[in-house]
DNA sequence: CACTAGATTTTCT
DNA sequence: GAAAATCTAGTGG
């Protein structure tokens, strides 16, 4: 867990971003080990916001068919290719934006698609522009968590692994929690895309998405 | 509670 | 021109 005070303003904000190294890994592998981690979301100087990713998951290139890379790169999906620890969000349904991390080894595309997290800090701001009435309708899905944390096209290909507006730090489980693993939600396919177990989640967690 | 329809626009075939 | 890595409000049990 980030040990950080309750308040926005004593917060020390020197926060180390995530290595680069983290990111270079196989796009499965970092979706289990960003459940924990934390996102920091810097508006200004008086908004700022944490929040602590719950659910997670992974895509990768030519072998994954439910991946936006499968077809190689275009004009949407060229931070999935560019090099790892990089914002990819993209606009979908009319209405949402999506955010991921650009994730993989040197030979290979890919990302993660952040799918849920639990506000941390700077809640009232999330809370600005979800007009909702239970706290845990701010985060718990990939649109909610974007729209929570103001993050659109304008951040896309932003590099994460440096201070700036959006970038990761540290977290870790408590000794409780347990992340289970499964297949990713409503992603197109083959059957064996379909079936593969690269979405991860804290159990029993309110914040995981339905 | 479960289920369905409608919103709304970018992206790629 | 169809589909999309979704959400919300609405209906009905």
């Amino acid at each position: 867990m980030l040990n950080v005070p309750e308040t926005c303003n004593s917060v020390k904000w020197e926060l180390d971003p995530l290595p680069r190294e983290f990111y270079a890994r196989l796009p499965e592998v970092v979706a289990r080990d960003i459940i924990g981690k934390h996102i920091v979301r810097v508006l200004n100087d008086e908004r700022r916001m944490i929040a602590r990713i719950v659910e997670a998951e992974g895509y990768r290139g030519q072998e994954d068919p439910a991946s936006h890379a499968f077809r190689g790169p275009t004009a949407r999906n060229y931070p999935m290719f560019g090099p790892p620890g990089h914002a990819y969000v993209y606009f979908i349904y009319g209405m949402h934006w999506m955010f991921n991390i650009s994730a993989h080894p040197p030979e290979m595309p890919g990302a993660i698609l952040i799918r849920a997290a639990e506000p941390v800090l700077g809640t009232e701001w999330m809370a600005e522009r979800r007009k909702v009435s239970r706290s845990v309708e701010l985060t718990n899905g990939p649109a909610k968590l974007a729209q929570a944390l103001e993050i659109d096209g304008t951040l896309n290909g932003l590099d994460l692994c440096q201070r700036g507006p959006l970038f990761l730090v540290d977290g870790s489980l408590t000794a409780a929690e347990e992340v289970m693993s499964g297949p990713r939600i409503r992603v197109p396919g083959d059957a064996v895309a379909r079936h593969r177990p690269w979405r991860f989640w804290i159990k029993d967690n309110p914040y995981v998405s339905r």
